[in-house]
DNA sequence: CTAGGGTTAG
């Protein structure tokens, strides 16, 4: 009578399987919930195991509800705003689960609100430990923001994680997407204890920044210090070939591979269709392509932009026909590579058409680089009056580049009414880009408009213009 | 007692 509840109960279960076997020791008492929690499959299931959990009292074990927590919050048939209503009602949270919300949060769709958790939990006085700062700077990279990078960057130093591998992977990688290179090498380079990992965060960090020529200086290096490559570093410097026309570095890594027995999958498959298409080699790229047993959209992405820079826009064309007949659903990025495709053969009414069906039949809101092609493709089609029209009705606000690739169109049209409208809408966004001031001058020249010429020399700082060599008012002006 | 890093298309 003396013996609590719970023996009772194991003693019982022990007669009742029959193991009489006194070499084990006696199992747990209750059913080990969290045992159940990890290994559950559906919310149902989940509810079920919490409910009994409260039922029971476990829930105030935080070990318990943090395997309740990491199924709702991470799973893919889990649940993030259960998560976040589990770990209201949980009384001081411990850092473990503090982490897994915010590590949950950091891949939701919204992930700044992995940092303001963060602030939360400073502000209740909780340690961050070094399983934090990961999570939280995926959160950043997630969200672009360079912002709270630095921040978390000071945490970092402030808690002395510095030297922590993943920290700085981590912190690393956000300073490369928000494209602050050299915040990143600086990192890179005071970090010794470097591994492939961060090697590999470092030169995706280039090429995905376009500067493909330190990304390969970089893998060299790499090498030179031991490190064998494996498939994600290969896959981001066969990027860097494919964008800067490495074709011979391309090829002696492509040999690499067959020679070292890594394998080409879907992603390295991509890779090297990409590399190959984008540089030229045409038939190399269908060949690898065609061969390839599993294929995603970026697969077609990559033959169909490779297609597109070499100005093939007939086989860009078939291709995205055969995308539509085989039920995948393009995205931006495909008609990024039609519509530049249609831009370069003059195509103007079948990529009007495309541009029409991007939003009415596929859902995709075009973004500012679509607008760009629509504009180019006007524009050289000598449709400026439409082109500016497209402008104005854009959601976004115009940017330089589109609006210098209108700007390029009146020149070459002769158009100086709409250019002068271009001119002042660029100047408000860079007001020193003395380069519209050229453009126009030479505009209101080839027009043997002198007057002109001479009244916006008058409105440009002549000065400011002599210190960029390389430029003058007027093409021989004397 | 639980956990963390690198990859493809623009």
């Amino acid at each position: 009578m003396f013996l609590p509840k719970r023996l009772t109960f194991s003693s019982k279960r022990y007669l009742c399987t029959g193991c009489a076997s006194l070499s084990y020791p006696p199992k747990p008492a209750l059913p080990q919930l969290s045992l159940l929690a990890d290994k559950c499959t559906s919310m149902t299931q989940l509810k079920q195991i919490h409910a009994q959990m409260v039922v029971t009292s476990r829930i105030s074990d935080h070990f318990a509800a943090s395997r309740l927590l990491s199924f709702c919050a991470l799973s893919d048939s889990g649940d993030i705003n259960y998560a976040i209503k589990l770990f209201e009602i949980t009384k001081d949270p411990n850092i473990f689960m503090w982490n897994t919300l915010i590590r949950a949060l950091a891949s939701s769709p919204n992930p700044n609100r992995a940092v303001f958790l963060y602030t939360k939990m400073r502000r209740q006085g909780v340690c961050p430990n070094n399983h934090t700062f990961p999570f939280l700077l995926k959160g950043c990279c997630n969200s672009c923001s360079l912002e709270s990078c630095k921040q978390v960057h000071t945490h970092v130093l402030k808690f002395g994680l510095e030297l922590d591998l993943h920290v700085v992977n981590g912190l690393v990688r956000a300073y490369s997407v928000s494209s602050h290179l050299s915040s990143a090498r600086r990192l890179f380079d005071e970090f010794s204890e470097r591994n492939l990992s961060i090697w590999t965060t470092m030169i995706t960090g280039y090429a995905q920044n376009f500067c493909a020529i330190e990304a390969l200086v970089l893998f060299d290096r790499m090498l030179a210090d031991g490190f064998e490559p494996k498939g994600p570093t290969i896959a981001s410097v066969l990027s860097a070939c494919a964008r800067s026309g490495c074709l011979e570095l391309g090829e002696r890594i492509h040999a690499f591979m067959l020679e070292r027995g890594i394998e080409t999958g879907l992603v390295l498959g991509t890779a090297l269709v990409h590399m190959y298409a984008k540089n030229g080699a045409i038939s190399t790229a269908k060949k690898l392509f065609d061969s390839m047993p599993e294929r995603n959209l970026a697969t077609w992405n990559a033959m169909l932009c490779g297609l597109a820079s070499n100005g093939n826009a007939e086989e860009v064309l078939a291709l995205f026909r055969k995308l539509e007949k085989e039920k995948l659903l393009p995205n931006d990025v495909t008609f990024v590579g039609v519509l530049s495709a249609c831009c370069r053969a003059g195509l103007i009414d079948v990529g009007q058409k495309i541009f029409n069906s991007m939003k009415e039949v596929y859902g995709i809101e075009p973004k500012i680089e679509h607008y760009g092609c629509m504009v180019d493709l006007l524009g050289r089609g000598g449709k400026l009056v439409e082109a500016e029209e497209l402008i104005k009705r854009m959601a976004m606000k115009a940017d330089v580049v589109i609006l210098g690739a209108l700007l390029a169109a009146c020149k070459n049209q002769g158009n100086t009414e709409i250019a002068e409208r271009v001119v002042k809408d660029i100047l408000a966004l860079e007001p020193h880009n003395h380069m519209v001031y050229v453009v126009l001058s030479n505009m209101y020249a080839e027009a043997g408009r002198w007057q002109d010429v001479w009244r916006l020399r008058k409105v440009m700082k002549v000065g400011n213009l002599k210190k960029t060599p390389g430029w003058s008012l007027v093409d021989g002006d004397t």
